[in-house]
DNA sequence: ATGGACCTTCCAGTGCAGGGAAAGGTCAAG
DNA sequence: CTTGACCTTTCCCTGCACTGGAAGGTCCAT
C-alpha cells in the first residue's frame, strides 16, 4: 500500500503518515525498488488506534508511549488503564476551571449589559473588565 | 519609573513588557538620558487591565483591539460587551465539547476497569481504545 | 576600580501537531 | 513524448504567549 492509498483510507494526509513515521508512531515502512513507502495492512490498524486516541484527547506522546509498550510484545492494558483514569482527572479539571472562568465572564457581562457607561474613565481603559 | 520596578508592580517580568511593547499593547515609552525606558504611571492601569483581560481568557490580539479602540479616544464599552458576549458562547461550546469528550472517555475507562484483558489481541493494538 | 544589580539589543527556542512549498524522481495513460 | 498524478527529501512556518541567553552599557556602593 502507498502512502496516499493509506492517508486515504486512515483519513489523514501523506504529510501526517511522514509526521507520524518521524515521530516514531508508525514504524519506518519497507520500500518499494523507487523509494517509495509499501506499508503492510496492519498499518491501518494503527492508525485506527491513534485516530480513537488522538479522538479520547491522548497527546502523540501519551499515545506513543502504548505503542512502545505493545511494540515490545507486552499487553499495555494496565497503562492503558492508568492513561484512562488520568485523562478522566484532567477532564474533571478542565471542565471546573472554565466552568469557574465562565461564571466570572458571565458575572461581567451581565454588568457591562446593565451598569451605564456615561461615566467610563479612560485612565481604566475600560470600566468592565 | 523603570522597566524592573513596572514588572515588579504589576507582577510580570520586563521580558514580558518589552514583549508587550513589541506586540503593540504597551505604547513605547519615554527614554531616560541613558536610554533606560521610563514609563509613565499610567502603564500600571494599563498592564492591571491587560491582566484582568488574560484572566478573562482573552487572547492579545483582542486585548489590543480594545486598547487600539481606547487609544483612539473612543470608549471600547460596545466592543467589550460584544467580546464578553462571544466569550461566554465560546466557553459556553468548550465546556460542552469537554463534557462530551468526559462522557466518552468515562465510557472507555469504565469499559477497562471491568473487561477481561486476557482476550487481548495484537493486532488492534489495545481492546481498550 | 570593581562587583553586582540594573538596563539595552538581538536571536532563538519552547510545546503541540502538523502544514506549505521547493526541487526533483517515477509511472501509467493518451 | 508529454502530461499529470503520484512519490521523495529538506527546510521552514503556523499560533500562542512568552522565556532564555549572549554580549554589552550604566549606575551605585564599597
Amino acid at each position: 500500500m502507498r502512502i496516499g492509498e493509506l492517508a486515504e483510507a486512515s483519513g489523514t494526509t501523506t504529510k501526517t503518515l511522514r509526521f507520524y513515521e518521524e515521530a516514531g508512531l508508525l514504524p519506518a515502512p519497507d520500500r518499494t525498488a523507487n523509494g517509495y513507502r509499501d506499508y503492510a495492512a496492519e498499518a491501518l490498524a494503527r492508525l485506527g488506534f491513534i485516530r480513537r486516541s488522538r479522538t479520547a484527547g491522548f497527546t502523540l506522546a501519551q499515545i506513543r508511549e502504548v505503542l512502545d509498550i505493545r511494540d515490545a510484545g507486552v499487553a499495555p492494558c494496565r497503562h492503558v488503564q492508568d492513561l484512562l483514569e488520568t485523562r478522566l482527572d484532567d477532564l474533571d479539571r478542565q471542565i471546573a476551571d472554565l466552568q469557574a472562568l465562565r461564571h466570572t465572564v458571565a458575572q461581567l457581562s451581565n454588568a457591562a449589559a446593565t451598569v451605564d457607561p456615561t461615566d467610563c474613565d479612560a485612565t481604566t481603559i475600560c470600566r468592565y473588565l
